[in-house]
DNA sequence: TGTGATTGTCTGGTATTTCGGACACAATTC
DNA sequence: GAATTGTGTCCGAAATACCAGACAATCACA
């Protein structure tokens, strides 16, 4: 992902910048000036100037306890990318349907690189819902919806694509890159995978693929339960899933990207 | 707004980056390469490197038809920002619980610059809610929450902040100064601002203030509802906005911002 | 209060990026 | 099919934005 947007040396602007937005993203909270020079490896100067113009631009915003994150601008930004992406303003609906109908945290899941991120995600208003965030890039091997995305991959393939380390468990624990494989291939055939305790314990996952127009695997819906759910209840949710996954499937004709 | 962020000339890169993203919000659709030369009068070879640059970072995305817009990463960012500032985050609770309590779109708005912003926006999931796009500067004298945003302010303060053209509607017609700043008074005196039929015929709206720890108006909350709401409904939510207003100001202490 | 670490500002030189314009190619128009 | 307009790429020159490093201000702690 961040190629050469961080390092030494000089560097346009522009680079410096979309290192400095993907770190603060990666951190995935406010940080001091400090702690951004030491993420982007930058000069200090440039960052301090660099900073100082996005502020003004409310692409960044100072806190009152003087740390730096997002500012208003990046939202509203945000929120044009998903009113104008035809896909994803029909999966929103899709999952805030599927939310309000099921209670259920639902999540619209798609690859970027070699990691698994979370597109969008609509929790239900209950207390202690299940989440997990927006735009952080998550080993593959670690997620139901990986085992949807890759469909297709063998082995070699796997090898091919996924980071030797992405196979290691927050646990420590480490997946056989042969037992992934046959995840994924199970998932194909019976078209859906389900993950339960597999990075939190108490969690349960359950992905169903989104198709483009040639078949490929392009995305995943999915539902994202507590560990303690029966099995009516899963095969239920699996029926609504799929069920979903279809419909935004078919008409995904012309729409954006 | 955007100073000399576009314009001829030799500029930063950063700068540049900056004027695209503002023009590209401002348009509020997918452009083109040649569109967005003329809106951003930048040069043409530059618009095509950075636009180049910013695909591949993922700030902007083509679509099918080869009109270009924001992509993913800003929405990553733009979640970033609404999860971490703590009055949004808070906002954005109050709105969904009011829009799901009485099915009406609610927002949260604020003055950026002279214009007016939508901050926040949730519309019931019915078919034919009013909405307003997030982000979009409006000019204040248009809106129920700009007699509240404004309070205090009195016809020379208006004559200094608000800008001349500002006062004419998209109708053409103009609303006087003075009449304006009598609504001011009045919405400061009664706690909240209707206006009827304003910029839209169809559309009302009631907005209350959000006050900052010394008192001072920092956004307020709304609702947008049909012009045909009976004034029994009204008051009803009038007496609710209030009571959320109240919510939002008291422990606004050491938050974000 | 003294000493050292941290944070923020400023400046000048130069490695680099921006920009103008030329060019190639495609799409229209006449 | 010639002429015109629109779109995308490439290149060299030079204006300048980035960076190193010096300095000032503030803080931390003994």
């Amino acid at each position: 992902m961040s190629e050469a947007t961080t390092g030494k040396g000089r560097a346009r602007g522009i680079d410096r910048i979309i290192g400095l937005c993907d770190c603060l993203h990666r951190v995935g909270r406010p940080v001091s000036v400090r702690e951004l020079v030491e993420l982007t490896q930058a000069p200090r100067s440039s960052v301090y100037e660099q900073v100082a113009t996005l502020l003004e631009a409310g692409w960044l915003e100072e806190r009152t306890d003087g740390l730096l994150f997002f500012g208003r601008k990046m939202h509203y930004f945000g929120t044009d990318y998903l009113r104008h992406d035809d896909f994803i303003a029909r999966a929103r609906r899709v999952l805030v349907e599927l939310t309000a109908e099921h209670a259920e945290t639902s999540q619209l899941c798609m690859l970027e690189g070699d990691k698994y991120v979370v597109a969008l995600s609509e929790m239900p208003p209950r207390p202690f819902a299940i989440s997990s965030e927006v735009g952080m890039a998550t080993p593959i091997p670690w997620t139901a919806s990986g085992r949807v995305l890759l469909e297709g991959y063998d082995a070699a393939a796997l090898h091919a694509f996924v980071p030797e380390e992405d196979f290691i468990l927050p646990s420590g624990e480490r997946i056989q890159p042969a037992d992934f494989a046959a995840d994924i291939s199970r998932a194909a055939s019976q078209g859906y995978a389900v993950t339960r305790g597999l990075v939190d314990g108490f969690a349960c996952c359950i992905a169903v693929p989104i198709r483009d127009l040639r078949g490929k695997v392009k995305a995943t819906i999915c539902f994202t339960v507590g560990n303690d759910i029966d099995d009516q209840r899963l095969a239920m949710l699996v029926e609504v899933l799929s069920e979903a996954g279809r419909r935004l499937s078919e008409v995904s004709v012309s729409g954006a990207r």
